[in-house]
DNA sequence: GACGACCGTCGAAACGCTTCAAACTCGAGC
DNA sequence: GCTCGAGTTTGAAGCGTTTCGACGGTCGTC
């Protein structure tokens, strides 16, 4: 097993100088001809892959953006990452992946590693476990962008959906049906988005008089099983229900299970309408009625953030605006309880 | 904006050298106790995060690995990388991921920028089109595993699929259901994987002396459009065929919606079969008969390939099982031609 | 009271790279 | 023949960290 090839290895069989190699190398036309051809020609035959490490360390920015996920087998989380790619590598950048899966601890850890690879800028869902953390990397001059929530970091700016509006539209779908039971299965409620969707569904609600008692607004961790049990408790206790709200994708896949397994039939016996849309919810039995966030323009827009030198607007946030797809899953309510 | 915390600043604050803030953050141990808190307390206040530039290229290894994976949003390949980031997590290691998109040129990118962050280890998911730099990777002492495909680059080991088998037992279970029509949309078959199901597919059914014409098997690019439009040629021009096997679960996604838009219904006019389960592959309508991967196993079997030390076994190649699930898009052929 | 042992701290070197100023090489010009 | 300058190449410094050998002070021992 050789050791790495560096400048020092190619200077030595070139009988030049380091510094004439690593000028060959990256300012070609500043080096007379022969000796960048013999530069040239020896690195490639060792295999030469500069030490970024060195590189970086010497000139600071390593062109190089950080984001933290998350949860990188959710499709919108994924789906972000695509648009920040796309901005990133528009501007020459390349982007490092890293997946907290939702642990503080790992956050902690990645917000480490990234800052400590002097990242030209740092983009993430951030839990609400780390910001002092963040809110340090922000002040030593790091930028940070946050997506989809927001960990109450100053000095941070966030791109977010615009969930409260998101939530209202699909409350107002299901008024409009003629529904007037209802249950959230909202997922997580650590997460500024989740809290928000709620709060958007209950205020739409609101608007139309109607309150709703707590237990019908089930919160439970963010995957199928942590959905499906927490439907089955809500359907169990509160049977009149004829139409749910769900709060995400993951948590839509545990609540469709448990509608199955109670026998209900969608949407004669109960409507199902969760955020997030996905490849296959026009292809379920039956299709799912969404509201859909624009999560790779998400993505595109937190990236040119970080590139956005001029506006030194701190903590600003944008939002982006959702979008209602009906498709099946919605329809008026039953006229007379299920046996 | 202030410049990032260094050790010199909080050496400057706290009154001792630099050797001593670095031995009281790295071996608290080795370091008085007033003198250790002191510092401790002041780097806490400046918010200091090490350098991971500096830190690595002094020894050499950054307790990282890399990880290329062609197509983050696909859950297969997400899923291998749940698998590889829980291995390295239990050997203290951190993961770094990033995104080809099966573009050979960001894949360069990525292996320069990996490699020269003189991580621990390299795990990808390669295009063929960059075998000699990787090559060269492993030649220089970088531990690099290949996983899903082969690029045939040597020096490399891999962790596969056993694509052949699996293939094979789809073609087993529906000429067990007496199809004899078959049409297959393999995906793109730049890639062993997708060569190893046709094959497999083919192979089994030769055993039962049947020969497929060329133009029954469909390639196509690997997304949902391309899936959509290569099923809707193959149906077209082979009306006949009763039984379709797809290659991957972004071209059955395409093909459920070429077959539904024909009006064909499954599995009554025609079976579908595909590689890959997703979460949603048993709430679509029909629920998907399907060859499963495992795919989280082969993201830990890769780890595993770079941890362990001990075998320094080139070029060997891990095969993992694959599993077939039977719902309902597979039945026997229907009897007569659909109208 | 002197000596060695030991603990805590420090200075310096090194990791591989970039870059600036300095030095060298030639040929042209006087 | 000497100087000057353009064109190349070189040496050295420095990025922030870790670590080794050295150093100075304190304490126990004889």
């Amino acid at each position: 097993m050789h050791a790495p090839v560096t400048l020092q290895r190619i200077a030595l069989e070139t009988n030049v100088s380091i510094s004439t190699v690593s000028r060959a190398l990256t300012h070609p036309d500043r080096v007379a001809f022969p000796t960048r051809e013999r530069i040239r020609v020896a690195a490639l035959r060792l295999g030469y892959a500069p030490n970024q490490l060195a590189r970086s360390l010497r000139h600071g920015d390593s062109k190089t953006i950080g984001l933290i996920l998350s949860d990188i087998m959710v499709r919108f989380h994924s789906e972000v990452a695509k648009g920040v790619e796309e901005i990133a590598q528009s501007h020459g950048y390349m982007t490092i992946l890293c997946n907290s899966n939702e642990d503080g601890d790992r956050e902690a850890q990645y917000l480490e590693l990234l800052s400590g690879f002097r990242m030209g800028g740092l983009i993430l869902e951030p839990t609400e476990l780390n910001v002092t953390a963040v809110e340090a990397l922000a002040r030593n001059g790091l930028r940070v962008v946050e997506v989809d929530r927001i960990s109450g970091a100053s000095g941070v700016t966030a791109v977010l959906s615009d969930n409260v509006g998101g939530a209202g539209d699909a409350a107002r779908h299901l008024l409009g049906l003629g529904h007037r039971e209802f249950g959230l299965v909202i997922g997580n409620l650590a997460f500024t988005s989740a809290r928000e969707r709620r709060d958007g569904f209950l205020q739409a609600l609101q608007q139309a008089s109607i309150t709703l008692e707590p237990q019908r607004v089930q919160n439970c961790v963010n995957n199928a099983s942590g959905g499906y049990r927490a439907t089955l408790e809500l359907l169990r206790t509160h049977p009149q229900v004829t139409a749910l709200f769900i709060g995400n994708a993951q948590v839509m896949n545990g609540a469709l299970k448990a509608v199955r397994e109670l026998g209900l039939r969608v949407p004669q016996d109960v409507s199902l309408l969760s955020f997030d849309d996905t490849d296959w919810a026009a292809f379920t039995d039956p299709a799912l009625t969404v509201v859909t966030q624009a999560a790779y323009e998400l993505g595109r827009a937190a990236a040119k953030l970080i590139f956005n030198k001029r506006k030194r607007s701190p903590e600003s946030i944008v939002r982006l605006p959702t979008q209602l797809i009906v498709r099946q899953s919605t329809s008026s309510p039953r006229k007379f309880p299920p046996t």
